[in-house]
DNA sequence: GCGCGTTACTAACGCGAGTTAGTTCTCCCA
DNA sequence: TGGGAGAACTAACTCGCGTTAGTAACGCGC
């Protein structure tokens, strides 16, 4: 190892000034209340850049109570992971956030069966938790939310007294098969981007109904088929979806990843998009304007998602009153994988 | 704010076990040397769990001199975060193996121009550092690496004394090309996945070059275009070579993103892949296989160089040799992309 | 009954800050 | 000349844990 010159530590700063540590520490932490004459200010803050004084982070987090950190759980496996797109984007927003708040970030990925994540809060190395893709079984979650541990959550979970920040899937879901309803489709598939036990799943299944309903369509439960994350559970949906007897007009798939593999069951089925089939996505990955064709979908706001959730831990920490529940916009882009159906006479 | 229970100490257990402090970290940290009889350890250990002790991060960090974190600095624009889909699987990959080796993972985006990490290690917050996507203009990290902190540099620099984790661009790019000159072309186009700045790009536009000197054909500075990152680069780059006056058979293209947007503009362009140009992409991202037509590309191991970075800095941490330069192996993937040009006779 | 080696512990210091409760000047006014 | 009020500091405690140096009790051989 190379040698490494020693740290300077505040006594050394203080040794320099001609001063005691507590005033290095009242001048550093710009405490205002005692009452520092410029020259001495001048003359600590010169000792401290001369020596390259940096506070030693566990010392001031072990007097000052605050380690200053926050923890970023992501409850995802290692293929969700592969295959979310925007999960970088989603950490940039909150790192940024954190960071103006004086954060740091500590990013504990973890498979949704294995790992306990309390031990970062129990032992102090983080102040508050940001979980992203909470699941219903999760009792530690319960638990340390019950503790009163300041954590907030990125997605939705019912019955756990957590603020929680995330777009309102639901409605986002209802605009997207609405749009396929009023360009004049009736047969409308449905491509879940997850099992149902995620409630993103439910929820997005959730709005496609109640959009059919408002318009007075039937449901056909067999147009439901569950997608899974990836691509290929999207090119199995879809094929599935094409041996129907009834054949659909149009598909909301939701997710892009998924909706990618539904294109190319399309494709491969000889279907052609959106003359034969409209297809609306969800996400709005930044690949999907270049699908074939550019892919009509609803754009998830993922930094800003992630730069939310961010804040409101910030401002829980800060003691700041924060809303328990934030939902972010969401927008339907029109692009061109939707289209009015073939043989469409005009009116509804 | 919710009223909490206040946190157990180490004095706690102790005076619960009826021992002094000193033996209950002995026995806790397993110390060996102590000869502790099996009853007092299993009275400490049964006074901590029904206090639901766990030692403060920060009193540990500071008494033991370590903070058994490391840093992972993503040096990379918000928008080529956004843009790389292998991101969030190499974070994966370091983090996992952190945990292995029992330290914790704190990220710190940065963008390219702003912003200092030096602080994370001047300040002990983290033991050592892994850069992600180091610039040679990096003055900070050069200075950081002379002054002998424990760093891993995930790319490749030249000229700065850290180890570093890397797959070999300028091999894979060879064998990416030779794969098309094996088919029998020899109007071969390149579009970079960067500006030739970032290390990689250079590379890998030199293994083209390599590849091609030694099937004997001359280069045409022409063919080589440019991309940055995302497929609207790709777009343009491709557009601009369909443009050019003596047409091209088939392409690399290092990066399958930017791949994403030339199929694109070959597709407008009426060309069909592999039929009329070939195309072999980079990186083999998720959605690859399911490229239309489904992309030959280097498989680049996303998880694995991550794993690699984080052990090298691990082992480092521990004093264990660290071998200077890990290059991890990739693989071609020949998919449909790729196929014999069009009125090839045979031979070459 | 003394010395010696184990065994089974503990007292006390140190890590590097933040912070409370003073203390020492100086100056001013009565 | 004495007292009081700021101004400008500082001594000393605290945070929770790791660790070194040391002690007390016990057994054992001679």
């Amino acid at each position: 190892m190379t040698q490494r010159k020693q740290r300077a530590t505040s006594a050394d700063v203080a040794a320099r000034a001609g001063v005691s540590r507590t005033t290095v520490s009242f001048v550093l932490n710009a405490k205002a209340d005692a009452g520092i004459p410029p020259g001495t200010r001048r003359r600590i803050e010169e000792a401290a850049r001369e020596l390259g004084y940096h506070p030693h982070g566990a010392a001031r987090a072990l007097a000052g109570g605050t380690s200053q950190t926050i923890g970023l759980v992501l409850r995802q496996s290692a293929e969700q992971v592969a295959a979310d797109a925007l999960l970088a984007e989603t950490l940039w927003g909150v790192a940024s956030e954190a960071r103006t708040g004086g954060y740091r970030v500590l990013v504990e990925p973890l498979s949704p069966d294995g790992g306990r994540y309390s031990e970062l809060l129990l032992s102090q190395r983080v102040d508050g938790l940001i979980v992203s893709g909470p699941r219903v079984d999760d009792e530690e979650l319960v638990a340390l939310v019950a503790d009163g541990f300041p954590i907030i959550l990125q997605g939705s979970l019912p019955d756990v007294a957590a603020p929680s920040v995330d777009i309102d899937n639901r409605a986002a879901a209802r605009t997207a098969v609405e749009h396929l309803i009023g360009l004049g489709h009736r047969r409308i598939g449905c491509i879940t981007n997850a099992p149902l036990a995620y409630t993103a799943a439910a929820d997005r299944v959730a709005g496609y109904r109640e959009a059919l309903a408002g318009a007075g369509i039937r449901l056909d439960p067999d147009l439901v088929i569950e997608g899974a994350f990836d691509a290929a559970s999207g090119y199995v949906a879809m094929t599935s979806l094409l041996a129907a007897r009834n054949p659909i007009t149009a598909v909301f798939v939701a997710s892009d990843i998924v909706a990618f593999g539904a294109l190319r069951a399309l494709r491969e089925g000889g279907l052609r998009v959106p003359t034969d089939v409209s297809v609306v996505g969800f996400d709005d990955i930044p690949l999907a304007r270049h699908f074939d064709p550019p892919l009509t979908t609803i754009r998830l706001p993922a930094n800003a998602l992630g730069a939310a959730a961010g804040r409101a831990l910030v401002d829980r920490l800060a003691g700041r009153p924060t809303s328990e529940r934030t939902l972010l916009p969401t927008e339907l882009i029109v692009r061109e994988s939707t289209a009015v159906p073939r043989n469409h006479t005009g009116g509804p």
